[in-house]
DNA sequence: GCGAGATTTGCGTCACCGCG
DNA sequence: CGCGGTGACGCAAATCTCGC
């Protein structure tokens, strides 16, 4: 799993992407950051707009995930009443998922939104010509980043290697950071068995730490037993 | 009540087209 | 001539349901 450093390097190698003056991969910084601080989904991160962030100068943001866009979004649109049979599941329609982000991220943002601003309909992220971001494009432009920003070892390893591994990396670092489970599921956007489930490797190292801080709480200290 | 299997949704990749 | 965008397909992940 990519550790911060890593994280950061993989972030800032982007701008050197496609750097000319199209420059395919400074707009697509602020997305994997997204993906990283924000352990969104790469299609919640392409469907994210200016209303939905807060964005203080300093400190800590907050972004609403109002809705997703499943890779590209027009495919399915079309030919798309399939998603309506059988009682909508797992998505919400109408639910707000609300994610706080860290200045890192807010800072990206607001440099992403200084250089390219928004799209016509209010979008972060958007293509030239101003549709929205194709998978194929963040990916390819992923891969490139990784070869800049990876040892030749790391860049045929499967560290970091699909842009999604950058939400899991994300979430594993909350919960390595003590964040309890019930809330890292809840800014991640899933339950929290499959929380449990996927990330419990992450947690067992936690054991010790935990249980200290269940001491804590009891009021108790180890040495008077 | 828990675990395993099945189904649906969504991401990543491949190949082609258009623009510069 | 090369790079980036678009579209379609295959595979993996997440959830729900069934069986024990």
């Amino acid at each position: 799993m990519v550790n911060p450093q890593q994280a950061r390097e993989l972030l800032t190698a982007l701008t050197y992407v496609g750097g000319y003056e199209r420059a395919s991969g400074r707009r697509l910084r602020a997305f994997f950051g997204c993906l990283y601080y924000a352990a969104m989904r790469p299609g919640e991160a392409l469907g994210l707009r200016r209303a939905d962030c807060t964005l203080p100068a300093q400190g800590w943001g907050r972004i609403e995930l109002a809705e997703t866009r499943p890779t590209a979004g027009k495919a399915w649109t079309d030919s798309g009443e399939a998603h309506d049979r059988r009682g909508l599941k797992q998505r919400a329609q109408g639910e707000v998922r609300t994610v706080p982000i860290p200045p890192p991220l807010v800072r990206l943002l607001l440099d992403h939104l200084d250089e390219f601003g928004t799209a016509e309909d209010g979008r972060l992220f958007s293509s030239e010509r101003g549709n929205v971001i194709a998978a194929s494009s963040y990916s390819r432009a992923w891969k490139q980043a990784r070869e800049l920003a990876l040892v030749p070892d790391q860049v045929s390893s499967v560290l970091a290697f699909r842009p999604y591994d950058l939400r899991h990396a994300g979430v594993s670092q909350w919960l390595n950071s003590g964040v309890p489970a019930p809330e890292v599921a809840a800014r991640a956007g899933h339950s929290v068995d499959v929380l449990l489930k996927i990330y419990a490797k992450c947690i067992d190292g936690q054991e010790q730490e935990m249980n200290d801080r269940i001491m804590q709480g009891l009021g108790e200290d180890d040495t008077e037993n």
